[in-house]
DNA sequence: TTAGGGTTAG
């Protein structure tokens, strides 16, 4: 072996050839040993060094720190092969400590080989060693990313029993454990306990529900972080709050955030900007989101993607597909997401060919392999542009197990294009695979009504009512003078229930001269004409539009959210309506943005 | 004398 240079630069010799020499002077190299340790920065010196350990310790009977030591430092070093040759070093040892054991466990967590961790753990149960206030929170961590809540629970017990229960390290790590395995009242339980809520307390909790999708918990919890005494807002809280933001159109908070973000910290990080990106954009602000983009300094895939995606939700499907060679010449590789953006953006806007051809760049490239998700977004491509028999074809050579999304995307497609024959193929699939999905059984009752096949509808609705199968009710939110309202479909729990109604007749009027005639097969329910237009017209939409344009002032922009996809009717009825009171709706439905103006509408038609 | 929790974004 080559003597590396870090040996030759100790302060002493450590070769002793007297044993007796080597003895007496162990006090001196073992704090030559540990300086050496300290410096030593990859394995081949690591391994040296821990030869003239073994060396050194056959003469002295062992001494426990340096060797704790030295297995600490093989066991955090991140280094290739690191925890293979710690597990050796510390199966040398004969009675390993409380110290080692830790080592070992945090040395797996880091390495992500959390049932390794959770090994050490029951070893060191069996051999009686009692843990410490330092052995928790890194084992609570592996339960975490392994979901393992029974084992967790478990340990929590251990925690109890041991008196530990008081580490504020151990009770974060509890809070994380519980919140992320889906226990929410668990975690929010320890949460309450703590007498001393720290910084990380806080952002556990917020964390936790941001990554199970909890948002308004989120932002809740957001709030009580900042107005907590003695505890200052940090960043990952941040990004975490305004990811909530962004997946609830909370466009005012978004907006305090980054005043307060401003304010507060000199040069955000890359992912504070990218988190503002994307509230900007999921909340209708493209040209923000875009001014915040193009000022930042240096971006990465995870931004550009955000940029690919709102474009594409925007409906600027050239501007998305410019974005993403932008993001190629600066070098940067695309993964999975970002071909899922983009093929997303290129299915939004009717880019056929472009989207084709992105999709077979992947293939050809085959640095990401394709999934459902990505064959999901070619068949939607191909599907909204009418190519029915291709995205059929492109289902039925997917090289991977067809999902419950293609099939929808394609029936979908089936629907718009009024292709029962197609249709009906594509309803027999879906129902093989996610029988329980009301929105199915909507889909093809609403194709079959479409095409005036009541039998078949008939069929479909007794199957829904079979199953106890309800429907997601549609709400419309808008904001007025600050303030938000809800309205379903039909809503007459307004207070101003008789003025809107008044307006919504107002607008029928003045939409009949523009050549507005209602689309009555919107309506699935077997009610006569007269009825059915009558529904049509208490869509939550136009009952959100009506009340805006009774309490917002004249010329200025609309802004609705919704949850469920618009339906055609309202889609060309809120066209009509931007021309006549010439103001800008805004729409954000389940799947993207619409910004009527003038009588067209961004999405121009294809959505 | 050795060590620990929450990392956040598409």
């Amino acid at each position: 072996m080559i003597k590396s240079p870090i040996l030759q630069s100790s302060r002493h010799d450590l070769t002793h050839h007297n044993p007796a020499e080597a003895l007496n002077s162990f006090k001196a190299k073992d704090q030559d040993f540990l300086f050496l340790l300290k410096r030593c920065n990859d394995i081949d010196e690591f391994k040296q060094i821990h030869a003239r350990f073994i060396k050194l310790s056959f003469f002295c009977s062992s001494s426990s720190f340096s060797a704790s030591t030295l297995l600490a430092k093989c066991a955090h070093s991140g280094w290739d092969n690191s925890m293979n040759y710690a597990a050796s070093i510390f199966r040398g040892f004969d009675d390993p400590c409380t110290f080692d054991f830790n080592t070992m466990i945090r040395g797996y967590v880091n390495e992500t080989c959390f049932e390794e961790a959770l090994f050490v753990y029951s070893e060191m149960m069996e051999r009686g060693i009692e843990p410490d206030h330092f052995t928790y929170p890194c084992l609570l961590k592996a339960c975490t990313r392994l979901k393992s809540i029974k084992e967790g629970k478990q340990i929590h017990g251990q925690v109890f029993k041991l008196g530990l229960e008081d580490d504020v390290f151990v009770q974060n790590s509890l809070i994380n454990m519980y919140g992320r395995c889906g226990e929410m009242a668990l975690s929010s339980a320890v949460f309450e306990k703590l007498e001393f809520k720290t910084a990380a307390s806080w952002s556990s909790m917020v964390s936790a529900r941001a990554a199970m999708g909890l948002w308004s918990e989120c932002l809740m919890l957001f709030r009580g972080m900042c107005s907590a005494k003695d505890v200052k807002a940090e960043e990952s809280g941040m990004v975490c709050a305004l990811s909530a933001c962004a997946n609830t159109g909370a466009l005012n908070l978004g907006r305090s955030i980054h005043a307060f973000l401003l304010r507060n910290i000199s040069k955000l990080n890359i992912a504070v900007q990218t988190s503002l990106v994307d509230m900007y954009v999921n909340c209708g602000c493209l040209d923000k989101a875009l001014h915040i983009f193009k000022k930042m300094d240096s971006r990465n895939n995870l931004t550009y993607s955000a940029m690919i995606s709102g474009l594409a939700l925007h409906g600027e499907g050239e501007a998305a597909l410019r974005m993403f060679s932008e993001m190629t010449n600066e070098g940067l590789e695309s993964d999975h997401v970002v071909y899922v953006s983009v093929l997303n953006a290129c299915s939004h806007s009717g880019l056929v060919k472009e989207g084709h051809r992105v999709f077979e760049d992947m293939l050809k490239e085959g640095k990401v392999e394709p999934t459902a998700e990505h064959y999901g977004c070619l068949v939607d491509l191909l599907g909204r542009a009418g190519l029915l028999e291709e995205a059929l074809e492109t289902i039925h050579s997917m090289p991977i197990k067809q999902n419950d999304v293609v099939w929808r995307s394609f029936l979908s497609s089936c629907r718009v294009h009024q292709n029962v024959e197609l249709g009906q193929i594509a309803a027999r699939e879906l129902l093989k695979l996610a029988s329980h999905n009301p929105g199915d059984y909507l889909l093809i009752s609403n194709m079959y009504s479409q095409a005036r096949m009541w039998d078949d509808v008939a069929r479909t609705r007794t199957e829904i009512a079979n199953k106890g199968l309800k429907q997601i009710p549609g709400f419309s939110i808008v904001e007025v003078k600050g303030k938000t309202h809800k309205f379903v479909s039909q809503d007459r729990s307004h207070p101003q229930c008789k003025e809107i109604y008044k307006m919504l007749n107002q607008m029928e009027w003045q939409l009949k001269f523009e050549g507005y005639s209602p689309d009555l097969t919107q309506i699935l329910l077997n009610v006569d004409e007269e009825e059915k237009r009558e529904r049509l017209k208490g869509h939550s939409q136009k009952v959100a539009i009506a009340f805006a344009l009774l309490y917002t002032p004249p010329g200025s922009v609309i802004k609705i959210a919704r949850n469920l996809r618009m339906c055609s009717d309202c889609h060309t009825y809120t066209k009509k309506i931007s021309i006549i009171y010439g103001r800008e709706i805004i729409v954000r439905d389940r799947n993207r943005f619409h910004l009527f103006k003038g009588g067209i509408c961004s999405c121009k038609d294809y959505w």
